[in-house]
DNA sequence: CTCTCTATAGAACGTTGTTCTTTACTTGTA
DNA sequence: TACAAGTAAAGAACAACGTTCTATAGAGAG
């Protein structure tokens, strides 16, 4: 912030705080769950106020919706496939990837669409969820036009394909 | 309670009470949201004080879990297809009736799912997602044995096809 | 009619998210 | 180097939550 008024950067005391109060949210809502993270609790581990969070992130929703960000860049890479010549098993292994994420991220992943279903989320947040879905849609098209699917709309049956796992790591 | 230690039932004031509880929670809770849902809130609305929740459900987590049971209840009667003769038909309007819950009630459908994976559930409570399961089930069942569907494991497909119900229409 | 017991109303407690105020530090200037 | 100015953080304070406590009113038994 501040940075005045001229181009001089400043170097505003510790930027790492911001990071500090994210480790330390992802570490209580592994260790503790999500009732466990609260404003206290997570500044106090972060060794600030609880004044912190609200200048970082404006409010407690604020965190959480890093944390939504966060966890997509973490469900991104984990459904990055194996790098394989055959389209399907890059389609399989980055469906299995999404199922490990979700067994070993079980508090991420349920904040994740907890926040998706209930919390309107910020543009940039929605970002990072398309995107994360794109990548799902093009594992797809691959597949089809490989043949090793059969053609139609990718976009419906990424659709369907991730209402599929959604519902049964969930049920899981 | 009390019905004291003889046979005679003595008419503990206001047994209406509780559906009284029950009712007003249900209002507030498509009227205004979860987040509206507050002890004061239910208790003022059907004309108690807030004590009355805790004698009659224990706590506000007793109180969901009624909203839950009744939930599923009404859920059990929407999946309950029209009668037809075809046994495909009947599956298919009853996986209807199960969209249109959702739709007509986004905030009971949303809290019976939140319970169900993160609130330990009563025994009776899991009875009564169970039960609903089950019709599920039988439908599968049904349509399999009449051909209609390739023979296979009923309860898995009813797994799958629940999976896919709740991850499409929580998508939507 | 009186006594006893139960269930309620209303205040009170601890914790939450959030805001306010004071303090201390960083930063640009003389 | 010393000083003025502005900002960010610390900690108290506030409203609202779930929950508990306590005193009281009201219903049944004798």
């Amino acid at each position: 912030m501040a940075a005045s008024t001229q181009g001089v950067r400043t170097r505003t005391a510790s930027v790492e705080v911001t990071d500090s109060l994210v480790e330390a949210a992802l570490a209580i809502l592994e260790e503790s769950g999500l009732a466990s993270l609260t404003v206290r609790s997570v500044a106090s581990r972060a060794g600030v106020a609880p004044m912190g969070v609200y200048s970082r992130f404006g409010s407690k929703d604020g965190l959480l919706e890093a944390l939504f960000v966060h966890g997509f860049t973490g469900l991104e890479t984990a459904i990055e496939p194996h790098p394989s010549p055959s389209p399907m098993n890059r389609l399989r292994t980055g469906c299995m990837g999404y199922r490990e994420f979700a067994i070993n991220n079980p508090q991420m992943y349920h904040l994740m669409f907890e926040q998706m279903m209930l919390l309107e989320i910020s543009p940039e947040a929605q970002d990072a969820a398309q995107r994360t879905f794109t990548i799902l849609i093009d594992r797809v098209q691959e597949a089809m036009n490989s043949g090793d699917l059969s053609a139609g709309n990718s976009v419906e049956v990424a659709q369907q394909l991730w209402s599929a796992m959604h519902g049964a790591v969930s049920l899981e």
